[in-house]
DNA sequence: TGCTAATTAGCAATTCATGCAGATAAGGTT
DNA sequence: AACCTTATCTGCATGAATTGCTAATTAGCA
């Protein structure tokens, strides 16, 4: 997504308002790849700004996914990601720590099975284990 | 997953008991290629057996996808999805009907951007549109 | 037939997300 | 700088999907 700076002349030209929550959502989430979940950046949020709602943050977040700044991703752990990487790239879940790497691929695979079927969107979910994990139950 | 009469006995065998309610859903899932929701299996159950809890159907269908015999895939549709084809394959979802289709891919993409992953599951959600509803939108 | 542990049904509880409404504040206008 | 319109914020209620809990029931073995 684009920089604070920009998103809030792009929020003024589209007839929205530029507030001290949404500047603040938008920092957090400048160049953020862990991608956080709502709750988390909220937390995030709340220890800067105390007081700032949960449903501003789901607002927020909304309106800057409908803006194409934001993605939200589904890795199955119960709750929606969001990701401030709006390139077209996949993702690797790791089953340890649960985190969630952006990845990419050489090259779009080849479908099979279907014939009839326009594909507009392709998005691959790795599941594994990452370095940091591995080399955990390594060193025990 | 295998056929009901597997079912009953690999049940029995792992100690776990065979009611009517199981056979029924085991019926109901074999050879079940609409990716059902607990939801519409508790629907498509009750009609044969009314009464039938949704807590049972969830508790059947977490038992066999613990078994193997069923896989459970999310694909935004904002409920769990459950497959009985558990054999290496990826899903095609239509963003008109919501239809969820088996596709087989010719070979697994090559991972970029990330050095240490051990990768052990790759899943590919592909959204676009179905033969069926193509065909709707060009005879309007 | 009887016993015991697994299962069922029903409801409560939980989690994640959205709907709603009154109070508030952004930001263009005077 | 004061004002006005409209978007936004907060807090709470609501909704959807799933899991936890427990008394009553039942499968399946002895």
């Amino acid at each position: 997504m684009r920089s604070p700076e920009e998103l809030t002349v792009a929020f003024r030209t589209a007839g929205l308002k530029v507030t001290p929550q949404r500047q603040l959502l938008f920092r957090l989430l400048h160049d953020n790849s862990s991608h956080p979940t709502a709750d988390s950046l909220h937390s995030a949020a709340t220890s800067v700004m105390p007081g700032i709602s949960l449903r501003t943050v789901y607002q927020t977040l909304t309106d800057l996914a409908h803006m194409g700044e934001l993605q939200s991703i589904e890795v199955g752990s119960g709750s929606l990601r969001f990701d401030p990487n709006v390139s077209d790239h996949h993702h690797a879940v790791c089953d340890d720590c649960g985190d969630v790497h952006d990845v990419y691929v050489t090259k779009a695979p080849v479908l099979r099975g279907l014939d009839d079927f326009s594909v507009s969107d392709a998005h691959i979910v790795y599941r594994g284990q990452c370095g940091a994990c591995s080399a955990l139950v390594a060193q025990k």
